[in-house]
Formats: structure tokens, C-alpha cells, sequence
DNA sequence: ATTCTGACA
DNA sequence: TGTCAGTA
């Protein structure tokens, strides 16, 4: 993860100022954040602390509740969303996988001697 | 002063 | 969702 998205992920902002940038009260703050639509994080004093990207997500939350989606609706959007990119993630580790296959096969003809028989032999015989 | 959980005239 | 209570 590249220092940019680790800054981004960092949760530091506690309710107040979430608030002030959400424009929510933290009563519906707490509501996404209790229905799992928020990974916020929680200090030894069981206080919420919120990333960037939790305030984008919240950000995003609202704008889908005011387009009229109910909190399940709003959670489905986001299933589907980690499926798909579960999805790809397998298509990506199979790509490896098979990439190493190849690899250990090239290896093993190699050590075998290669696709085709030694013409050394050839060679030999000739000169003797 | 700020935030949290639970509850509901 | 608002709001109030009792905490931490």
C-alpha cells in the first residue's frame, strides 16, 4: 500500500469534526457506522475514530439514502461491490498460479534436457 | 467539553 | 431520526 493510501486509511478524526465535515448529526453517523457500512476504528475509550475514506464512504452513504435507498439497499451495493472484487482478485492469483506452472515446467525440461533429444551424441559419433 | 449506549413523552 | 439520560 502506497503511503498516500495509508494516510488515506488512517483513522484519526473523532465524531465532532465528522460531522462538521459530513454535514450529519452522529446520530446517523453511528447508524451507517452500526449497520457496517463504515470501518471506523475505536480508541482504548471505546471513542469512533474515522479515516478519510470513511468520510468519502459516509459521503457516499448519504448521497445514496437521499437518491431514496433504504440502509439494506445501501448494504447490498457495497456486497456486491466486495463480490465483484473478490472475483477479480481469484482471476488475478489464477493468472500467477498458472504463470508459475509454466515456470516449473520450463524448469523440469530443462533439467531433463530440453523438448528435444541431444544431438551431441551425433556429433561424437561423427568424429569417431 | 465530547462521545457512547440505550430507550422512547 | 431527534432527543434525553447516565456514563466514561
Amino acid at each position: 500500500m502506497s503511503e498516500k493510501e495509508l494516510r488515506r486509511s488512517l483513522a484519526v478524526l473523532p465524531m465532532g469534526p465528522v460531522m462538521k465535515l459530513t454535514s450529519l448529526t452522529a446520530r446517523q453517523i453511528r447508524y451507517y457506522d452500526d449497520h457496517g457500512l463504515v470501518n471506523s476504528k475505536r480508541t482504548d475509550s471505546n471513542r469512533r475514530l474515522y479515516s478519510l475514506n470513511d468520510i468519502d464512504r459516509i459521503l457516499e452513504v448519504k448521497d445514496y439514502l437521499n437518491e431514496g435507498m433504504n440502509i439494506e439497499q445501501v448494504k447490498r451495493v457495497y456486497e456486491k461491490q466486495q463480490r465483484r472484487l473478490e472475483k477479480k482478485q481469484n482471476l488475478y492469483k489464477k493468472t500467477i498460479s498458472d504463470g508459475r506452472v509454466r515456470e516449473y515446467l520450463r524448469d523440469d525440461i530443462l533439467k531433463a534436457g530440453g523438448l528435444y533429444p541431444d544431438d551431441d551424441s551425433q556429433f561424437k559419433q561423427g568424429h569417431l
